[in-house]
RNA sequence: GGGCGGAUAGCUCAACGGGAGAGCAUCGGCUUUACACGCCGACGGUUGCAGGUUCGAUUCCUGUUCCGCCCA
């Protein structure tokens, strides 16, 4: 048989026809009655906020890697894909479209903004899951599934009505993080803050009432505009300078209240400024507690757009900025300013509209998170899910054990719609169905919240709502809880925690049994890409150059645990030649392919041995490497197995055979047979990290290598132990490659052209004997003859392999000068080398306690180096001689 | 303020407590019958710094500097 393979290798084409041949045979759709262990997945949605990032092309690419890995080691496997509403980010993507447009969203009424959003989410949609495809993932597409899709929005409002019916959600008028840009209510993790934030600490002085003694008491303050809000002013119980104060009255200086001097000794920091401090309980979280330790009177003091209410009296309707440089005249002009200095401090951002976060007091629906997070730490603690790298565990703690309760309602309209109805008396009723009754009081005259829930209320329970969850369904009977969840560690707080607690609440059951947190991908220098910065990179455009199979090996080579991923495009390139180069090994086997008969008989030799055990140990690493998800490490195994041992080796060595004229059929045969069969096991072994490229290279080997498999992404990924190891090829091969590269030193560093036939003599006939049968493979590497002899010319080079000397004679090939240069070269390493081994044998601590066989390797080494030494210095004496 | 991670060849990264490696870059040599998107060879390191444990430390411990991140 023969094919003629094009030079090169096209990747788009190839891609192109793969990914239509999978669909069409419908590969990757999971049958729950089909047998075997189960391995599932599920995606961590994108968002359909626009396009995949190089995030996406990592995690997309690892989980595909896992799954195409178990696929093939016989695994029932099922990977969920799908895409997350994400409320607050998509709304707020949106939004901005319809500005451009010249549209305010709010014109557009709830219903025809929704029709917007929609629209939008079906080209979003679409652009994802092309992407996805495109980076060729083999996620069951007959089982996508969309955050707001009917039935997942029936699991979320029975995630509610349950939690709800459970006592673990109430409704309650606590201070919130309020975004006055998206006029919404945030969680804690939604806020992000800005550190170093230059501002100014502006103090004034509270004038303290006639009637408990008069005089003043400064505050200093970087909002001087909640003032108006304040309904105290704190000190130490314990500062001598205003323990007589505590209990007197200050007038406000612009609005008609008395405050009480209060002593609190939580908030109060003595050492800090004046050691007063002003408290605004309705717009600050520490002040908050302070109103609730002393029932202070709260005063809110904003509109929902971030400006002042009529609480402000004089300064109602000025946004928040206008309002403290307006209070800053005003008391400058009482003569009340005691002074102003520079102050850095953390500003809290909205995550989404980067607006300044305003505590502020409102009413909102929480989830009551310490029963639920008991059990969640519990569960990792006692290893019912486990986190790779191991180190992950202590964020998750960290934040599960300091939770605050969780404020779920979002003042939107894109999302999943709050169950509660109220009457005219403001009594919540929770309920599954649209209810006709307020179950408090009876009233028929109801109103549904207008409030949607937290985006991650509904994530929450991705594991199991895509398997149609409340429904017990044959797909979450077989494939609940998941094997893994594959996410980086920017949403452990966001997502993995609050998984584990829904999973662990309504299943009973951990979400997964492992999860592996990998790296952000930074740019070059180590930046995060985002658009501001204009360093972001395009999965697509990598694509679209280099193909689909190069950027994810690419993203699999440098995805070592615990460590960020630095993008370098010239990687990419690399690992492109690494297809070429398997591509180039492919043409060679099809070259020899005239004859072979996989049926006929063969004679195998110890090159076909040593590229067998060679195989054998390449799959026990790649699949350990990638049992432990040390995805990098299979990526760099396959790779040097590919290029170092099959390309650089055992298809230089087959020449020896396959161009040896009186080479018999059988063991012309036999190369061939083990050429193919090497390249199947490599195509296999690539495979999850390269599908497109292994499956059209699959798909030109002969029927009897690929044994009846249709695709390579079905066929079974190989064992070990079908590649058995001979101790004795091993070493045998090894003499011969440092026989090889001995040679080629010393043609190299002295400049001996190939052109130049050299002999290299050897003077023990056992070493002889093996020499001689690799002879053909000698003379193709470095043009040498092998010759038995004792003899010494005049004038030689002269090396040592495996503690056994060679001589090269170079009379008449190069001059004496670059001998003795090599040697000397030589001699200063060998020399150095027995020193430091002399040394440490010499320590009577190493010999004693170290382990026996540490011992008498460092003594084997020494004795090699010697020998070296001795031959190569008795060499370099001959070389003086006349 | 609390916590986590990183620092190794010019660059990007590896390395069960047992003489520090790879790829790229650099230099030199090869029109060799799969491949110049290639082959062969060479150069290149006080493993951030200071201590400690150990016969032996890139690896374990303590401290410290710088960079990045998270939390308050």
């Amino acid at each position: 048989m023969s094919t003629d393979l094009p030079p090169s290798y096209d990747p788009h084409a190839a891609a192109k026809r793969w990914s239509e041949a999978w669909n069409q045979a419908d590969l990757f759709r999971a049958d729950p009655k089909a047998p075997g262990e189960v391995y599932s997945i599920v995606i961590p949605p994108p968002n359909i906020t626009g396009s995949l990032h190089m995030g996406h092309a990592l995690n997309n690419t690892l989980q595909d890697v896992l799954i195409r890995y178990k696929r093939m080691d016989g695994y029932n496997v099922l990977w969920v894909p799908g895409t997350d509403h994400a409320g607050i980010a998509t709304q707020w993507v949106v939004r901005r479209q319809l500005e451009k447009e010249g549209i305010d969203f709010r014109d557009l009424g709830r219903e025809g903004f929704l029709d917007r959003v929609w629209k939008w989410k079906g080209v979003s949609g679409d652009t994802i899951t092309t992407q996805l495809r495109r980076l060729g993932v083999s996620t069951d597409w007959t089982r996508e599934r969309f955050t707001l899709d009917t039935d997942l929005q029936r699991a979320v409002t029975e995630h509610f009505v349950q939690l709800y019916e459970d006592g673990l959600i109430y409704r309650g008028r606590r201070l919130i993080n309020w975004d006055p840009i998206d006029q919404t209510a945030l969680s804690d993790l939604e806020v992000e803050h800005e550190e170093g934030f230059k501002t100014e600490l502006w103090s004034f002085a509270y004038p303290i009432r006639e009637e408990d003694g008069g005089g003043e008491i400064v505050v200093a303050t970087t909002r001087p505009e909640t003032m108006l809000g304040d309904t105290a002013v704190a000190v130490h119980p314990d500062d001598p300078r205003y323990q007589h104060l505590i209990g007197h009255t200050i007038r406000h200086p612009i609005l008609p209240r008395d405050i009480p001097i209060i002593a609190d000794a939580i908030l109060v920091d003595p050492e800090f400024g004046t050691g007063v401090v002003k408290v605004t309980p309705a717009h600050d979280f520490n002040d908050f507690a302070v109103g609730q330790r002393h029932s202070l009177p709260m005063i809110n003091l904003l509109n929902l757009d971030g400006t002042m209410n009529t609480e402000a009296g004089p300064f109602t309707g000025m946004t928040v900025l206008e309002a403290r440089e307006a209070v800053k005249s005003h008391l400058t002009e009482l003569g009340l300013f005691r002074g102003t200095q520079e102050h850095t401090m953390n500003l809290g951002r909205s995550q989404r509209s980067g607006a300044v976060v305003e505590p502020m007091l409102s009413t909102q629906w929480f989830v009551k998170m310490k029963p639920l997070a008991t059990p969640a730490l519990a569960a990792v603690r006692h290893g019912a899910t486990r986190f790779v790298p191991k180190q992950w565990e202590n964020t998750y703690y960290a934040w599960l054990r300091d939770i605050q309760d969780w404020c779920i309602s979002r003042q939107l309209w894109w999302g999943h719609r709050i169950p509660a109805w109220y009457c005219e008396h403001d009594h919540a009723t929770v309920s599954r169905a649209t209810p006709e009754a307020c179950a408090t009081c009876g009233s028929s005259n109801l109103r549904q919240d207008e409030d949607v829930l937290d985006t991650w209320f509904s994530s929450a329970l991705w594991p199991f709502s895509v398997f149609g969850w409340p429904e017990s369904t044959e797909d979450l009977a077989r494939y609940y809880p998941t094997s893994v969840l594959v996410t980086g560690f920017d949403i452990i707080f966001f997502w993995v925690a609050r998984m584990m607690f829904a999973g662990i609440h309504f299943m009973g059951e951990v979400p997964f049994r492992d999860v592996y947190i990998h790296a952000l991908v930074r740019d070059k220098n180590g930046d995060k890409m985002s658009k501001t910065k204009g360093n972001v990179v395009d999965p697509l455009v990598v694509i679209d150059q280099w193909g689909a199979d190069a950027f994810r090996f690419t993203l699999i080579a440098f995805a070592a645990q615990g460590r960020d991923v630095l993008w370098d495009e010239k990687r990419v390139e690399g690992y492109h030649r690494f297809s070429t180069k398997i591509w180039q090994a492919l043409r060679y086997c099809f070259l020899q392919a005239d004859g072979y008969d996989p049926d006929g008989p063969m004679a195998f030799g110890p090159y076909e041995d040593w590229i067998r055990a060679r195989t054998g140990a390449a799959v026990a690493s790649v699949r350990q490497a990638l049992d432990d998800y040390k995805f990098n490490e299979a990526a760099t195994e396959v790779y040097a197995f590919a290029w170092n041992e099959l390309c650089d080796w055992y298809i230089e060595l087959s020449k020896a055979t396959i161009y040896d004229e009186s080479a018999t059929f059988e063991q012309k045969n036999a190369v061939k047979h083990t050429l193919f069969e090497t390249m199947a096991v490599l195509v296999r072994l690539l495979h999850p990290m390269m599908p497109f490229f292994t499956e059209e290279i699959w798909s030109l080997l002969p029927e009897a290598i690929r044994e009846g498999e249709g695709f390579v992404a079905t066929a079974p990924y190989p064992q070990a132990d079908d590649y058995p190891s001979d101790p004795a090829v091993l070493s045998e091969i090894a003499l011969l490659q440092d026989l090889i590269t001995e040679i080629r030193r010393i043609r190299g560093e002295m400049e001996i052209a190939l052109k130049v036939d050299l002999e290299v003599r050897v003077g023990e006939e056992p070493l002889y004997a093996i020499l001689q049968a690799h002879e053909r493979a000698v003379w193709d590497a470095v043009k040498c003859r092998v010759v038995l002899s004792r003899e010494v010319p005049s004038f030689a080079a002269t090396g040592v392999v495996s503690g056994h000397k060679l001589v090269i004679p170079l009379e008449g090939v190069v001059d004496r000068d670059a001998e003795r240069a090599r040697l000397d070269k030589e001699l200063t390493k060998v020399v150095k080398d027995v020193d430091q081994l002399e040394r440490r044998l010499a320590n009577p601590g190493f010999v004693d306690r170290a382990p026996a066989e540490v011992v008498q390797e460092f003594r084997d080494k020494l004795d090699a180096a010697r020998q070296r030494k001795d031959t190569l210095a008795a060499a370099r004496a001959r070389l003086e001689a006349p």
